[in-house]
DNA sequence: CTATATACGTAGTACGGCTACATGTAGCGG
DNA sequence: CCGCTACATGTAGCCGTACTACGTATATAG
C-alpha cells in the first residue's frame, strides 16, 4: 500500500483499535498489523505522536503502569473519543462512497 | 467531507474522470462535482497543478484548442495513464479493504 | 459598462505522516 | 558476563501535497 495514503484516516484507525479495550502504544501497532493481515506496519514515530495528539484532543486518556520492569503508557477511549470514533466511521463511509463512486462509475 | 482526506487519492480521481473522454480543467472540476453529487468541489488551485504534474509524469497529454474565443487546454489519458488508472483502482480496493477491515471489524 | 460565468495559472502556506535518531529495560544464547 | 534481540517510549526535522489567496483574460447577460 502507498506509504501515506493514510492521511486523514490515522485517527480513525487508532480510535477503532482502542474500541472496547485498553492498549499501550507498542501493542496498538501490533494490533493494527494483526487486524490488517500485515498490511499496516506503522512506525513508532507515526503512532506515538498521534496518540499524544488524540489525548490532547480529549479523545484518549492514558495512565502509566509497569509490567515486569517495563513502563507502559496505556490508552483508553474517553466518552468523547467514542463519539469521535462514531463520527470517523460515518465519515469513512461517506468518503469511500464518494471516491468509490467516481472511480468505479464509468457513467 | 473533511477538507483534505483526498490526500493520496486525487490522482486516481483525475485519471478516472478522464477515462474514455477528453476534458479540459474547468470541465474536469464540474464532472467531479456531478459524479459525486456535489460532494467534491475541488478548487482550481488544486486541480490545475495536479494536471500538470500528471502530464509531467506521462499519464496525461494535453493540447490547446479555442472554443468561442476561450482557450482551453484539453487533457486525455495516455497509454501509461491507463495503466496508472488501473493501478490506482487496484490500490483503492486494497486501501478500502484494509482500513475498512480495521474500522469495521470489532473482532 | 458592470457583473458573472468561463477558463487557466502561480506563489506561498499548513498539515501530518514519515525517517532518523535517542533512550532504556528484560531475557536469551553463547 | 557479554552482546543481541525484543520490548517500549519518545523527539526533531523533512517532505509531499492539497489548500488559500491571488492574478489574468474573454464572452455573455443585465
Amino acid at each position: 500500500m502507498k506509504a501515506d495514503s493514510l492521511r486523514g484516516h490515522l485517527d480513525a484507525l487508532l480510535l477503532a483499535v482502542l474500541d472496547g479495550r485498553k492498549l499501550h502504544g507498542y501493542a496498538i501497532i501490533e494490533a493494527l498489523q494483526l487486524r490488517s493481515d500485515g498490511a499496516l506496519d506503522l512506525p513508532t514515530g507515526t503512532v506515538y505522536p498521534a496518540l499524544r495528539r488524540l489525548e490532547r484532543a480529549g479523545y484518549l486518556a492514558s495512565e502509566w503502569d509497569v509490567v515486569s520492569g517495563r513502563k507502559r503508557r496505556t490508552y483508553r477511549l474517553t466518552r468523547s473519543g467514542q463519539q469521535a470514533l462514531a463520527a470517523e466511521r460515518a465519515e469513512w463511509r461517506e468518503f469511500t462512497t464518494v471516491i468509490g463512486g467516481v472511480l468505479g462509475g464509468g457513467a
